[in-house]
RNA sequence: GGUCCCAUCGUCUAAUGGUUAGGACAUCACCCUUUCACGGUGGUAAUAUGGGUUCAAGUCCCGUUGGGAUCACCA
C-alpha cells in the first residue's frame, strides 16, 4: 500500500509546537514508505478565524524543517485543490447525497434552539425536531429559501468499534454520539464534514491527529459508512502539554516554532527533540537527524500518555548541535547576534572560537560578550578566589607584573600571550591561575566569561588590554 | 455530570510476567582546566493507591485516587 498522509492545520498564524510534532509523524510515517506521499492541507472552514498571512508561516516552517511536502495548494496535484474554501461547492454535494443515503437530514433550528434544549451537565443532548421532518417537507422548505444547516443522523444502537494504531480498540456507544452540523448555514462544511470527505477524495490512509479525536471518530465512521467508504488508519496521538494541567496553546503566550527560532533554537534540534515527546527509537540513542528519524520511526513505539514540554532539555539539545556545527555554519548563525550587540570591532572567529563551545542557544550571546564593549561595574570581591589562591592584595601584584610585562610583548596571539603569562608566573613563583584569574578579572569585569585572560586580551587588542589592566590597579589602590 | 483516554525518578522515557527497575535532561560531588563552559567519572532520585490472578506483577484483571479530553453552525 501507498502511504498517504495529511498534515492539514487552519490558517490562524502561528504554528505551535504541538502541531509541529503532529505534522512530523505525518511526515514521518509516509516517509517511511519509499513512495509514500505527505499532503499538506489548508482547513479554512471558519471564515471568523481566518488570519491573513498565516498559510506563509506554515509553508515557511514546514521549509525551513526539510518536511517538504508532495502535493499541496502552492504545489498542486492530483487530488487538488488544497485549499477547503476553494472546494465548497463539493461538500455541498456530498452533504446533500448524504442526506439522500440517509446519513444526515436538513435542519431549520437557529443555534439559539438547539443549545436551549440541550444541558452539558445533566447529560440531555439535543432532540432535533427536523428529524422527524419528511425528506419532501424539508426539501421543500430548503427550495423555498428558508435558512438550515445539514446535520447528521445517528439512528444506530449499541457500541461502535474502531482500531487506533496507538491507542487499540476504542468502544463508544452511539447514545454518546451527537448529531452534530456538517453543513453550515454559510454553506461551508465544518471539520468534521470536510475531513472525512477530503481524506477520502484525497486517498489518505493514515489520519493522524491529536487524541481529543478519539471520542468523535466514530461520528467520522458513521459518514464513511453511509457513503460506502473505507475509513483511514487512525493514529491519535496524546498532546504535548505545557505543565501537568494545560496544553502548550497559543492562548497561554506558550512558545511556537518561531519563537523559539528566534531566540536562538536550530530547527534541526527542535524537531529531533519533539520527535522524543511521545516517541522513542527504543534503544539510548536520542540525536538524530530529520533523514534519520525516517529511517526508524514507527507507529509502533508512540506513546500514550501527554509529554511535558522541557525546554530545559531542548536546551541542552540545541547547545549539542551547536557544537556540531562547523565553524563556517556557527559564524553564519552567530554573526547577527554579534553585531547585533557589540559595538567594538573585534575579529569575529576568535571569538566564535570562543563562544561555540559554550553555547546553548544563540540568543545568550549578548550576555556573554557585552563586556567587550566595556568593563562592568564589579567588586573587588571578585578578585579573591579560593581555588586559585587570590585575594586583593597579591591580585594587585599580579597585575602590576603582567601590566610590565605585557607592555612588552609585541605578538599578541593568544599562544604568546599564554606562554608570556605562563613563564612569568614560573618566573615570580606563582601558580598559572593566580596570573590568569586576576587578568581575566581586570579585563572583563565577571566571574565567568566565555574565553580566559589571553583569549580575551587577544579579542580586545593589547592597547585596550593594557588599558583595562591599569585601570583595574588603580581600583585595587 | 455522562462518556472516552492516561498514570515508572522533578522532566522525557526503557523494561517477550522473572533486571540490583536502564538511559537522557536537570541536580549534587569529583576529575580536567588561564574563569565559565565543553568533556569525563560517580551519586541522589520513580513503578499513584487498594485488592485479585500467578511460583513470580511496573507489566494481566477489578476498584479507588489523580489528571486530561469530549459533549460548538472551532478545528
Amino acid at each position: 500500500m501507498k502511504i498517504r498522509t495529511r498534515f492539514a492545520p487552519s490558517p490562524t498564524g502561528y504554528m505551535h509546537i504541538g502541531n509541529l510534532r503532529t505534522a512530523l509523524y505525518e511526515y514521518l510515517i509516509a516517509k517511511a514508505d519509499a513512495e509514500g506521499k505527505f499532503i499538506l492541507r489548508i482547513e479554512d472552514t471558519d471564515q471568523k478565524r481566518y488570519v491573513e498571512g498565516a498559510t506563509e508561516i506554515i509553508y515557511k516552517t514546514l521549509k525551513r524543517v526539510g518536511m517538504n511536502w508532495d502535493e499541496g495548494p502552492d504545489i498542486g496535484g492530483d487530488f487538488g485543490p488544497y485549499v477547503q474554501s476553494e472546494r465548497k461547492t463539493l461538500y455541498a454535494e456530498y452533504a446533500h447525497k448524504l442526506v439522500e443515503l440517509g446519513g444526515a437530514h436538513y435542519c431549520f433550528c437557529s443555534k439559539e434552539e438547539a443549545d436551549e434544549e440541550k444541558d452539558e451537565e445533566q447529560n440531555i443532548k439535543f432532540e432535533d425536531p427536523c428529524k422527524k421532518l419528511s425528506l419532501e417537507d424539508a426539501k421543500r422548505r430548503v427550495a423555498a429559501g428558508e435558512p438550515y444547516v445539514i446535520r447528521q443522523t445517528i439512528n444506530k444502537q449499541g457500541k461502535s468499534k474502531y482500531h487506533d494504531e496507538v491507542y487499540g480498540d476504542i468502544e463508544i456507544d452511539y447514545d454518546e454520539l451527537d448529531e452534530g452540523v456538517l453543513l453550515k448555514s454559510d454553506g461551508f462544511p465544518t471539520y468534521n464534514f470536510a475531513n472525512v470527505v477530503d481524506d477520502h477524495l484525497m486517498e489518505i490512509t493514515h489520519v493522524v491527529r491529536g487524541n481529543e479525536y478519539i471520542s468523535s471518530t466514530p461520528k467520522y465512521n458513521l459518514i464513511y459508512e453511509s457513503f460506502g467508504w473505507t475509513p483511514p488508519h487512525y493514529v491519535h496521538v496524546p498532546p504535548v502539554m505545557k505543565d501537568a494541567q494545560h496544553k502548550l496553546s497559543k492562548r497561554n503566550g506558550d512558545a511556537s516554532f518561531q519563537d523559539l527560532v528566534a531566540k536562538g533554537y536550530l530547527p534541526e534540534a527542535i524537531i529531533n527533540y519533539i520527535a522524543l515527546l511521545g516517541w522513542n527509537p527504543g534503544n539510548d540513542e536520542e540525536i538524530f537527524s530529520l533523514d534519520e528519524l525516517k529511517k526508524i520511526f514507527s507507529v509502533e513505539r508512540l506513546n500514550r500518555s501527554p509529554a511535558i514540554f522541557d525546554i530545559v532539555k531542548l536546551t541542552w539539545m540545541n547547545g549539542q548541535y551547536i557544537r556540531k556545527l562547523s565553524e563556517a555554519e556557527f559564524l553564519d548563525y552567530a554573526r547577527p547576534y554579534i553585531e547585533g550587540s557589540l559595538k567594538r570591532k573585534v575579529d569575529i572567529q576568535d571569538l566564535c572560537r570562543v563562544l561555540q563551545p559554550r553555547l546553548e542557544t544563540f540568543g545568550d550571546i549578548p550576555n556573554q560578550i557585552d563586556f567587550l564593549d566595556e568593563v562592568p561595574n564589579y567588586d573587588n570581591e571578585l578578585y579573591v578566589n579560593k581555588k586559585m589562591k587570590t585575594d586583593e592584595a597579591m591580585s594587585k601584584t599580579a597585575l602590576e607584573l603582567s601590566l610590565s610585562r605585557l607592555e612588552t610583548v609585541s605578538d599578541w596571539s593568544n599562544d604568546n600571550l599564554f606562554a608570556e603569562l605562563k613563564a612569568l608566573a614560573e618566573e615570580n613563583g606563582m601558580k598559572n591561575g593566580q596570573i590568569m584569574y586576576p587578568v581575566r578579572i581586570a579585563l572583563s569585569g565577571k566571574a565567568a566569561t566565555p574565553g580566559g585572560a589571553t583569549e580575551i586580551a587577544v579579542l580586545i587588542g593589547k592597547a585596550e588590554t593594557l588599558q583595562r589592566i591599569k585601570t583595574a590597579i588603580e581600583k585595587l589602590s
